[in-house]
DNA sequence: CGCATTATGCTGATCATGAGCATAACTGGG
DNA sequence: CCCAGTTATGCTCATGATCAGCATAATGCG
């Protein structure tokens, strides 16, 4: 083998699998929720997406919708145990319908990605912990800082990222607050390398690695693009009524939305037609079925049509 | 050295540098503007951003801006030398003001994007190549398919891609056009491998590799960057006049903007203020200078401003 | 001085969005 | 059988953003 490089060189793909179910986006982890799955840079396929198209389904045994590329890593600090050893990391977005059975016998599980990052969801209002918690620290964080000027920037950061001072809550902001909360120390993520102690860390399960980052990075990614791609219809079965298609974009978005503006929104797009059948299985009236119009599956929204994240009830 | 990887992997940066200059969006090129600089993968710094900005700023000598990841390329067939081994590029947007002296002994050189995308410069109307050449091409090309499913996805990719049937033309779908006359076999670097017949080819300078799809990558992504967070700043000099603004927003859209909606588009956003001076060096009427306002500079406009991208006028 | 040129202010039409009222159609309990 | 509770669905109104011009202000130039 040819000595090319100076250093050895190891790539890996991270997965970061996408599914919504009983109104909370899941994603598909590994040993018992602390990680997610990744798996060696296969060179027997002609792509990195179908290397992980082909890798996913053969692990889960679901069969892979829409994908993404997310990003890739490579700092040195990734791994703490070698530095003359490279990781490139090239994570990837993948949506798809089902996420009921675990797949293969690893402990793979879909959990809710709110258990990551409780701040994010918003469906039942601000949660408590940002005004108690977070807001606190981050704002004794700034107040340390010595300098005015980076004092200044970052309290700007903190208005921006967490819509204080009257600036609106922005769902997308998933990975600017990660980032905040890691370089104040508010992440266990953030201290591991210093030392063990973990103590006046925030609620919020931490993962090794950059995991918990490229899942923040994976929701933003995905808030941002329900609202102008038609992305949702990958998460959703063959015939859906419009509140559960409404509750799968408030369950990704973290918010509430409008009932009556997100009918009129979805049917002036044209992205759903009505499949004649309605079910009872929603307790008041009978809601009819829609299906998403075939052709507007392949490419349609690209000329721009937007979902509507707007207010609580 | 561990022979920890089946086969050897190699990892590269690609730097796609952008910069306007005389109302021409221009990218910094090597080797008569046939190639994007390249550099190799350095482990002396921590983060790829790092060294994507020394290697950059050593090369060049020109402070890089703002910078973005854009994609990471690993395919096997994107070298066609040898299979086992793998190329990983990783590509970079970054922004910078000046475009002036090419910068080190290399021969590199600032060339207009249009010059490998001549289809998407429409700030002088529709470019005639694509009713004339493009579109009958791709037409053929449709018919051509045999499958009705797949003859009818296609006719649609290419009425998106280029505003066919009333659709309008959508400037961000750089990348779809570019893979549309890729598939179709229109631009030379999709031949190469097979044979060496270029004859038929579109307009449009071809580039090795991968390196005119990143091109392509950028270009869609600055293009829809601008319209909702104030990235032209990072190509403008400390001060300007509106109209420069303007002139430079519409470089990087290929379009032509309306002028007094424009303005009042940048002053309800805050955005930039006025130096006091003025400058006769417009023709007419002397124009106001306004530099960009620095607390702006920072994270403004993530909360969702907008350029307009609008007709001609 | 009049003309060409660019800068800049302002207005009306149109469209998208946010918020809510009102009504329809079902279920389950008295 | 009627009533309360629940969800579905149609429609209106206010507001604000955007589009497309008209009109006026300052310059330089012949």
């Amino acid at each position: 083998m040819p000595a090319v490089s100076v250093d050895t060189i190891e790539a890996e793909l991270i997965a970061l699998l996408v599914a919504v179910t009983d109104n909370e986006p899941r994603v598909l982890t590994i040993r018992d929720g602390s990680l997610l799955p990744s798996g060696p840079f296969e060179t027997t396929h002609r792509s990195l997406q179908a290397s992980l198209r082909a890798w996913v389904e053969q692990q889960t045994g679901h069969p892979l919708g829409y994908t993404e590329q997310l990003y890739t890593f490579a700092d040195r600090d990734r791994s703490t145990e070698d530095a003359a050893r490279r990781f490139i990391s090239i994570s990837y977005l993948g949506l798809t319908r089902q996420a009921g059975a675990s797949g293969c016998g690893h402990d793979t599980a879909w959990r809710s990605w709110y258990r990551y990052f409780p701040w994010e969801d918003w469906r039942d209002g601000a949660p408590p912990m940002i005004a108690k918690a977070i807001v606190p620290r981050l704002r004794a964080w700034t107040s340390a800082t010595v300098e005015p000027p980076r004092r200044r920037e970052r309290q700007q950061r903190v208005q921006i990222a967490f819509g204080l001072r009257g600036l609106p809550w922005n769902e997308e902001l998933v990975l600017q607050r990660y980032e905040l909360l890691f370089e104040a120390g508010l992440v266990p993520e953030a201290i591991r390398r210093s030392n063990g102690d973990e103590t006046g860390m925030l609620p919020g399960e931490p993962m090794p690695h950059d995991h918990r980052r490229i899942l923040a990075t994976g929701i933003a990614r995905l808030r941002a693009k329900i609202k102008y791609r038609p992305v949702v219809f990958e998460l959703m079965p063959a015939s859906f009524t419009l509140l559960q298609l409404q509750r799968a974009v408030e369950a990704l978005a973290g918010q509430r939305l409008h009932k009556q503006n997100f009918r009129r929104l979805i049917d002036s797009q044209a992205l759903v037609e009505e499949t004649g059948d309605v079910t009872t299985e929603t307790g008041g009236r009978p809601a009819k079925l829609f299906r998403f119009r075939p052709q507007v599956l392949l490419e349609r929204a690209v000329a721009g049509s937007k979902l509507p994240v707007a207010r609580p009830d």
